[in-house]
DNA sequence: GTGAAAGCGCTAACAT
DNA sequence: ATGTTAGCGCTTTCAC
């Protein structure tokens, strides 16, 4: 192995001191031309890179976020991270990625891990079981230890800092009024996220369209749980009741809910609607194509993103005030939705 | 802001020098028991962490591995991705993630920020550009500054460093041996990753049971391309033909053919076996849901993790040889097979 | 225009 | 048992 290049064997193989070389290579106007350009050229030819490890220690920022999301294979958060990986390289950062899995343990020892000058700032979503427990202390630890942390989608009322959110709540209330002047008369609500906060939301969003519109509110037709098992044996029951809108909080609600449908024999969209919250590419890919409401994970990840790195980069004492970001969803009709 | 706790710092409070307070957190014998006492109960109060850039600084090793994916919003490179956080959490490392994109530059430059200190080794999957290209040296490059690569999946000979793949070859053998053994006479191949080394692989295998079972190969049921809007085309087309098996290399043939398959009304599996590779949920999701050779992503990415630690903290001049690991593939099958 | 020296926070060989 | 010193690779202030 050929020795790393460092600003001492440069120095000493130029016979000049290596202050002159840092300043040679930052091209700093106190170094002459001619040393300048032969100091340059060298360090090219070495292939001289400065250890970042040395910069850092010296600056002491290392221009890296810490990333922490609840479950990668979720194609949502997968999303989310893309945009916050192509924002953060776009402004010259890293991203060092920590999955909870959903544990609150998990979450804290990441960001235990990760406070010791390893990372700059935090971006996360909340574990479910940190939210089910409400412990949040590990959060307004960091940040009063000065590191900052940007939330999205599972965000925390207890904590104070910069957030990115999607309207879940309005979005709801919409796709739902969409559906009623679909002439659908009897929407079923399902959810296998009524657990978190956006779950829950999402179906305070169904409630309140329905009552704008005068609909009582059918509990036999509502399906909301946090364990896929358990969704999916009361799902089996479902098609006994009229129902002929579906209104579905989750990926797997969704799909599982259209799949049982099929099966049943029901024709969709011509006997029943159907919109659900949806992120991947399988909702396009689905018989019939499923209608969404589509959460712009991308946009979700490069908003807090440069969130973060605004306040990292703000001048001391100049740091903007906590703000909570509202990404607009879209909903994107397919094939499972039209006028009845 | 309250400061953060150094050695120094704890030092002076204490009235001793810095390395009896090094030390004495070490647990080092050369302290009494009193004063180590004295000093990790002031550290925990202090609520003290060592800094650990400049423990990397001091020990040139910074724990950190560089992962470097093509695309996290396909289902196997998430599955992997999460194998290898695993793996290198549980034996302390962190992964900074950058992702290529398919793009050799985004390589390239990932690579190259990377590779200053930051990162002690590489995990990745080359960009389809990069395979496309033939550009190779970056690897050579970083191998030759001692800074250690395994491949994952989509490999190049002419790299020589530590490799996980799936035995693609082998398992498409096997899948089209089976389908054949269902009493399938004429099996379609369907691929939109043509240009991938895996891609190929698989293309072979098909050939080969094909050849072995005396089955002369049907060109005009076989459609292999690098562009899903291209083989969208082609698929309309695919149905003229007779067909009542349908191999497919990946997630996108496989869907879009079933698809296509129940919209022409063509029953699955009684007139039509599909086996395709595939990771994701959806395959179970599917209706009828989709026979798989699954990968075992997480495995993959254990394995891959492993390997690449093993390396790094092998004494000097003990580095294990570089090898090739084969994850055993499995057939997974739902309801698209069924003897005819 | 160039160089010497201090220091970021830590470890470890070497005194005392 | 404790302290002194040097040094990891770099930046930056201050002298020359």
């Amino acid at each position: 192995m050929k020795q790393k290049a460092t600003l001492k064997q440069i120095a000493k193989e130029l016979n000049v001191s290596v202050s002159t070389v840092s300043k040679a290579l930052s091209n700093s106007p106190e170094i002459s031309e001619p040393t300048k350009k032969r100091v340059q050229e060298f360090a090219k030819l070495k292939n001289y890179k400065p250890n970042n490890v040395a910069v850092n220690l010296k600056s002491k920022k290392s221009r890296t976020i810490g990333v922490i999301i609840p479950n990668i294979l979720n194609p949502f958060f997968a999303k989310v991270f893309s945009g916050i990986e192509k924002a953060a390289n776009d402004r010259g950062y890293n991203v060092i990625t920590c999955i909870s899995n959903e544990s609150l343990e998990k979450e804290v020892h990441a960001m235990d891990m990760l406070s010791n000058g390893t990372i700059d700032g935090f971006i996360l979503s909340i574990a479910e079981e940190t939210q089910a427990v409400g412990d949040f202390k590990h959060f307004k630890e960091a940040i009063s230890d000065d590191i900052p942390i940007v939330m999205f989608d599972r965000i925390s009322d207890e904590v104070n800092c910069d957030k990115v959110i999607v309207d879940d709540f309005d979005s709801a209330v919409h796709a739902v009024n969409h559906m009623i002047k679909l002439n659908c008369k009897n929407i079923a609500l399902l959810s296998t996220i009524d657990n978190l906060s956006v779950g829950k939301l999402r179906a305070e969003g169904y409630h309140k369209a329905l009552t704008d519109n005068n609909i009582s509110i059918n509990d036999t037709i509502t399906i909301l749980t946090d364990n896929t098992d358990d969704f999916d044996e009361k799902l089996q029951k479902l098609f006994d009741k009229k129902i002929d809108g579906i209104f579905a909080l989750d990926e797997h609600a969704s799909v599982m809910a259209m799949k049982a449908a099929i099966k049943k024999g029901i024709k969709i969209p011509d006997e029943l609607n159907v919109i659900g919250f949806a992120d991947g590419v399988w909702s396009r890919r689905l018989t019939p194509s499923l209608s969404t409401v589509s959460q712009h994970g991308p946009e979700i990840g490069e908003a807090a993103a440069n969130m973060l790195i605004d306040r990292l980069e703000a001048k001391e004492g100049e740091e903007p005030e906590y703000q909570t970001k509202v990404i607009k969803t879209e909903l994107r009709q397919r094939e499972s939705t039209r006028k009845l």
